[in-house]
DNA sequence: CATGAATGAGTATTCATTCAT
DNA sequence: AATGAATGAATACTCATTCAT
C-alpha cells in the first residue's frame, strides 16, 4: 500500500542522503518539541539546508510533518510484514509484542511523533493521514485472528475486532511507555518499581500474553 | 490529597461563577487546540475577562494549563473515591471500566488535555504535575489487588504492579477512544465497524473484563 | 525657597513614618532602575501600601518621581546652608567638595536619580522642576565669588558665572563618580588605579582645589 | 582598536545606505526617548523596515542600543586620533576642548545616548561596553601628560591620572551642556546669562584652559 | 535548483491607572 | 482614607512563508 504523498516532486530528485538527513532532522525536532513548537527555520538550519530549499521540497510545515509520519508508517509496515500468520496466533502475538518493545527503542522519535499527532489539536492534520497506520495494523490482526480461529487455537466465539482493538491498546501503550518520558514515569509508578530498580520487561510481555491467552485461547 | 497550587491567591477570592467560567473556557480551548496553539489573549476574550485579570489569576499560560489539569485530577479523584474495594475485585473493575467510559463522555475535554499533556513536547511542563493522577490511580489498584488476593478472588502468583499497569492501559485507551477524534477513528477501524454502525460498548467492556478474568482470576 | 508641590493634600495628612517609608522606597526603586523601568505596583507593594493609596497621595508616577527629587533638593539645600561664605573662598570650596564627596556616600540614590533625571528622555519631566537645584547652587556660588573678590582672595578679572560653572562641573562629576557604577568605573580607568587599589580621595580633592586656586586665586 | 560586535552577520551584508539609515533612526530615537521608552516596533516603522528585518540584524533591543553606542565610540576614536601629542600639551588640550564643543553640535544624539547609558538603571547594559570609550580617552591623556612632563611644559610633581580625570570631567560636562536640554539650562543658570543672551563659548574654553594651566603648568 | 533576506501578523506578558467597595 | 481587582493598550520578540537573485 502506497503512502500519501506529502512532498513535492523536487524532493524525489535530490540526493538520497540529503533526503534522509532532512527527514531525520525533522523527525528529531518534531519528536522532541511537538508540531506547534517546532520551528521550520530552525529545523532547516539544523539540517544544513536553506529555508527556500525546504519549501521547495515541502509545501508547508504541515506537509513535512506528515511526510515524517508517513515515513514512519513505512517502517511499521516493513516490520509487520515480517510476521508470518501461519506460525500460530500466540507465537505471532509474542513476536508482535517483542517487535513493539524494540520499535520503542529503535524509533523512539517515531513513537513520540505518533503520540503528538493523535492529539486533539492536530486532529485536522492527522485526518490527512486517513489512519493508514491503523488500517495496516487492523489488517494484520484480521489475518491472525482468522488463522487462529480456523486452526482452533482461538475460541470461536470471540469477536476478532473487539479482541484486536484491546490487544492493540496494550501494545500501543507498551510502546508509549518505552519511548515517551511521560508514559515511562507512569509505567514505573503503576508497576511500582523503586528509584534504582528497572521494570521487568519479560514480566510485562508475559502479562500481556497471559491476558490474551486467558481471554481468547481455546479449551481452558 | 491536595493538588498543586497553580493559581494565584486572587483566584481564590473571586466569584465562584467567574472562576468556573474561566476554567471552563480554558479547558475547552486547551482541549481543542492543545497547549501551544491556544492563545491566551483569545482565551481571555472568550472568557469575557481582561488579559490583565487573567494574568492576575495565573502567572503564566503554563500555570493556567496546569490548573486546568489539576482540576481534572480532582474530578478523577472524586470519581475513584466512589469505588468500594470491599465489593470484590471484578465488580470493582467493571465499575472502573464503566466509570472510565462515562468520564470520556462527561469530560471529553479533560481527556483531550490529558492526552495533550503526555506529549513529549510538554514533558517539562507535565513534570510539574509530578504524576499526581497516576499516583492516585496506582494507589487504588494496590488496594484492589491486595483485597482480591486476600479474598482468594485473584490468583496469588500474579504481580499486582504489572497487572495493574496492563489493566490501566486498557482503561486509558478506552477513555481516549471515546473522547478524542483520532482514537475514536482508530477504534472503529480496529473493531471493524462500518459507516452507519456503532461500536458495541458492552462487547468492549466484556472483552476488557474477560482479559482480566482470564489472566488474573483464581480457579479457572 | 519652597519646593514645587508634587503630592496631593492627603500625603501631608498621613503618618510621617508612612510618608518617609514611601519616599524612601520610591527613592531606592527609581535610583536602581530608573524612571521608565520602575513599576508603580511593585513599588507600592515594596512600600507596604496599596496602589490605591499611592494614587491618592500622588497623581501619577511622574509626580512621585518629582516628589522624590524635590525631597533631594531639600536635602541639598540643607547641606549647602551650612556653608558660611564669610569663612573665605577656598575654605568654603574645600568644604563644598568634601560635602559633595560625603553626599555621594550618604545619599547615593539621590545622585543616581538626579543623573537619571538629566537624561534627554526625561527632559519634559525635569522641566517641571524648573532647575530648582541648580538655582540654589548658583546662588551660593554667587555669594562665594562676591565675597572672595571683595576680600581680594580671588582675582578681580575672572567672570564668576563661568568660573562657578566650571567648578560645579568638577563637583557634580565627583559626586557621580562616587555614587554611580558607571562613573565609578570611569574614574578608576581615568585615574589609572589597578584592581586592588583605591582612588586616593585626598589627591582628588587637592587636584580640584589646585585647579580652582591656580585659575581664580589672587597673586601667585 | 575594534569595537564589540553587537549586530548579526546579516547586518554586514546589507546595503550600506540601509545600514546607515537604520543606525541613524535608532540613534535619533534612543537619544530623544532613552533606552526604556524607545519602542522597537515604532523604530522599525520609522526606519522603513520590517520588525522581522530589524531582528534579523540585531538579536535584541539591547544589542541595537549598544551597536549605536559602539558606532559613537568609533566616531570619538576617529576624532581623537587627529590630536597630535607632539604639538604641546596645552595646544592639544585646547584642540580637545574645541573638538568636544563641536562634537556636541555635530553629534548631539550620541552625547544624549551616552548620558542615558551612564544611568544606574542601564549599568548592566553598559557593562557590556566594557568602558571602551573611557579607555580610549584615558590612553590619549596618558600620552599627553607623558609628553608634557617630558618636555617640561607640565609640572613634574602632578599625578597624571588624577589630573586627567579632572580635566576630562570638565570636558564631558561641557559636551553634555551643549547637547542635552537639561545641562544646557543648568549651564545658563550657573553662568548666569539672561533670556536673550548666549553663553560665551570662548570664555568657557578660556576658563577650562586657565584651570588646567594654573594647576598643571610649569613655573608660574 | 538553491539561497536567505524580508515580511508582518501574531505571541505571551507588563503596567499605569481607575474605581467600586 | 484605604484597598486591590480590573483594565487593555502597549511591549519585545517569533516564525511560517514568499520571492528576488
Amino acid at each position: 500500500m502506497e503512502g500519501g504523498k506529502f512532498h513535492r516532486k523536487t524532493f524525489d530528485r535530490i540526493d538520497p542522503e540529503r533526503r534522509a538527513m532532512i527527514l531525520r532532522v525533522a523527525m528529531t525536532e518534531f519528536a522532541s518539541k511537538g508540531f506547534a513548537a517546532t520551528g521550520i527555520n530552525d529545523l532547516a538550519r539544523k539540517a544544513g539546508i536553506s529555508i527556500g530549499s525546504l519549501y521547495s521540497y515541502f509545501a508547508s510545515k504541515e506537509d513535512l510533518y506528515l511526510a515524517v509520519i508517513d515515513m514512519g508508517s513505512d517502517t511499521l509496515e516493513r516490520e509487520l510484514s515480517e510476521i508470518d500468520p501461519s506460525a500460530g496466533f500466540f507465537s505471532c502475538l509474542e513476536a508482535l509484542v517483542r517487535k513493539a518493545r524494540h520499535a520503542a527503542d529503535r524509533y523512539p522519535e517515531l513513537n513520540q511523533i505518533y503520540l503528538d499527532s493523535t492529539t486533539q489539536g492536530l486532529s485536522a492534520l492527522a485526518a490527512r493521514l486517513s489512519n493508514r497506520l491503523e488500517a495496516v495494523t487492523a489488517k494484520l490482526y484480521r489475518r491472525l485472528f482468522a488463522a487462529g480461529q480456523a486452526s482452533g487455537e482461538l475460541r470461536p466465539d470471540i469477536d476478532p475486532g473487539y479482541a484486536a482493538f484491546c490487544l492493540d491498546n496494550l501494545i500501543v501503550m507498551l510502546q508509549f511507555s518505552y519511548s515517551s518520558d511521560y508514559y515511562r514515569d507512569r509505567m514505573r509508578i503503576m508497576v511500582g518499581v523503586g528509584d534504582g530498580e528497572e521494570v521487568d520487561e519479560d514480566k510485562l510481555v508475559s502479562c500481556v500474553l497471559a491476558m490474551a491467552r486467558g481471554a481468547f485461547g481455546a479449551f481452558r
